[in-house]
RNA sequence: GCCGGCGUAGCUCAGCGGUAGAGCAACCGCCUCGUAAGCGGUAGGUCGCCGGUUCGAAUCCGGCCGCCGGCUCCA
């Protein structure tokens, strides 16, 4: 069985022995045969006993399909050559009308309704084009994107390792790849800090007891470092940052007058996510979050997830990140794992829906995707290959409020339940930054860049003025490398072009006799030559503005 | 975690039963050059790990580890 997806087709097949890639050619070649043949497709409908009668015995799973179909659709099957399938259909009427311009792209594991607990079954992808030209350019554009794919541009351009002998899934920030991150935290802080957030320090373990008082243990200890103990006490690897921030704000009474109170922190989480779903920077093991709590009166909900949200797109903005959609997860009503009561679920959705129309939002609204203890607005982002992933988050939270009983004293005098709003518009720097490198495909704008600017002199005797210009740069708060190796200088452009350094400047007998810098430019893919004084000026500025080009 | 694939020098890869190779990078030397690779030399590998088959294993088989593509999961 299989359905027409985003970017082709597949097929799930219970065979008896594992399909491998290299019997996809056998597959293809036979495919093409049967359309040469130009064989006739019948379709036909049966009646739901009898449909499953026919399966009974000989295909459990379609029983099930069959079973699972709503009274009142047809159900309908396609017979080609004495082959039949249950299938929904609509089929071309013959064979021969298929162009035969695809491919089989790769086979792979997938459980029967997508339930762990189900049997897997041989799943076989393919792509399909109306014609060659457009098969040919998805596998060119395929081969390109993998050269953005942040894993490999991550080596090429030494930005970060992950070694198994330290620990799959955890990232060991290389110095380049270290100054993009420290770049990024700089600009979240200072914008935090202008919409007044108040940044605080936690340590990276808690005691058990604050995560059975979250409610995070033993819920989630399948995807926990699991505790450790000595002597009477037991200690988790924190998977995440709330419940130290309660407890930061319950060391004290709280007024009204105090709230919003917005605590801050870059703080690191472990998580143990199963093997099979690490994946470089964008699924990790221990990562960092740029999160903050708000603390509010639920009549502030609102505004503040707006603020919240004008924050996220500023940011996304920044970076140029166009391309990204916002989803609202909401409680699937007949599920369980939710804590709290309805009122409160029903009052946070709605808050986060009207936050989100105001701000003027696009968004989806996904059943069963809140968090436990709440709805939540995520900002969603592709990778190079067209996978999705969640970056910010933005989340109403009525339940650790009631776990931790904390409260502020209102204008009456009387105690109050405030509410939590969780956020992080990276979501986890490790993931932003993965999706942040294939987005630029490694040509940072000049105020990320790790090395902004490569001085090149053309011969040795210049190194003497290409320092001086490094040292200008430098004094200007510039990253500037003079590249003193004995190599010819179109070998050095070459290298600092692969290593997409945004600015290269050029010196010889005129520039130091001049005062001046031969300017090569990657974004503006300008050559030109101009005063010292000026150039760095100008790179300055760039810097300042955090300017994209 | 599950299914399939892959694992040879820092990187990209060749070798696929007879005992380890190339290019780039690194290092040393020569060259002093005007916008994407100057020339020569040196060094570097228990062929992921463990076990088996064999006179002999990088090569064949099994287990483990890691990675890749999906599936499941993602507070």
């Amino acid at each position: 069985m299989g359905p027409v997806i985003e970017h082709g087709f597949y097929y799930d097949i219970d065979a008896p022995e594992p399909i491998s890639d290299a019997d996809l050619p056998e597959i293809e070649k036979i495919m093409r045969e049967i359309l040469k043949r130009d064989l006739p497709l019948r379709r036909y409908e049966l009646p739901r006993e009898e449909a499953i009668r026919r399966y009974e015995g000989v295909d459990p799973y379609k029983v099930e399909l069959i079973q699972d179909i709503p009274e009142g659709e047809p159900i309908s099957f396609y017979e080609q050559e004495g082959f039949t399938d249950l299938c929904r259909g609509p089929h071309v009427p013959k064979t021969g009308m298929i162009p035969p311009h695809f491919k089989l792209t790769h086979v792979a594991g997938a459980y029967f309704k997508g339930d762990a607990s189900r049997p897997q079954m041989q799943r076989v992808y393919g792509v399909a084009f109306r014609s060659r030209e457009e098969l040919k350019d998805y596998l060119w554009r395929l081969e390109e994107a993998k050269k953005r794919d942040h894993r490999r541009l991550g080596r090429e351009l030494e930005l970060f390792l992950i070694d198994p002998m330290v620990g799959k899934g955890l990232v060991l920030w290389l110095p380049k790849g270290n100054i993009i991150r420290e770049e990024l935290i700089r600009f979240m802080r200072e914008e935090q800090q202008k919409r007044g957030y108040q940044l605080v320090t936690t340590p990276h373990i808690g005691s058990l007891e604050l995560y059975k008082t979250s409610g995070h243990y033993p819920y989630y200890a399948e995807s926990q470092f699991p505790p450790m103990e000595l002597e009477d006490e037991a200690y988790l690897l924190k998977p995440m940052n709330c419940p130290h921030h309660v407890r930061i704000y319950a060391a004290k009474k709280r007024s009204y007058r105090e709230l919003p109170l917005r605590l801050a922190e870059f703080g690191t989480v472990y998580r143990f996510e199963q093997s099979g779903e690490l994946h470089g920077l964008t699924r990790v093991r221990g990562f960092t979050q740029d999160d903050a709590h708000i603390f509010c009166t639920p009549e502030q909900v609102k505004d503040e997830f707006k603020k919240v949200i004008e924050l996220t797109l500023f940011v996304f903005d920044t970076l140029g990140l166009k391309d990204f959609r916002a989803r609202i997860g909401t409680r699937d009503p007949n599920s369980n794992k939710y804590v709290g009561d309805d009122a409160h679920w029903a009052l946070a959705e709605r808050q986060i829906q009207e936050a989100a129309s105001e701000m003027g939002l696009d968004y989806t609204v996904e059943e069963g995707d809140a968090a436990f203890y709440g709805p939540k607005l995520d900002f969603v982002v592709r990778d190079a290959l067209g996978r999705e992933w969640q970056l910010g988050t933005i989340q109403v939270d009525y339940n650790l409020p009631e776990r931790f009983d904390i409260t502020y004293t209102g204008p009456d005098g009387a105690p109050h339940r405030p509410v939590m709003i969780h956020r992080a518009p990276f979501g986890s720097i490790e993931r932003f930054l993965g999706i942040l490198i294939e987005h630029f495909a490694g040509e940072f704008p000049l105020w990320l860049a790790p090395v902004q600017v490569a001085i090149v002199p053309i011969t040795d005797r210049h190194h003497e003025y290409a320092e001086k210009v490094g040292g200008a740069l430098s004094a200007a708060g510039l990253r500037a490398e003079v590249d003193r190796r004995p190599e010819r200088m179109q070998a050095k452009i070459r290298d600092w072009e692969k290593q997409k350094v945004p600015v290269i400047l050029v010196v010889g007998d005129r520039e130091a006799e001049e005062n001046t810098v031969a300017v090569r430019d990657r974004r503006k893919k300008a050559r030109y030559t101009a005063p010292l004084e000026a150039v760095v000026a100008d790179l300055a500025e760039r810097v300042r503005g955090r300017r994209l080009e």
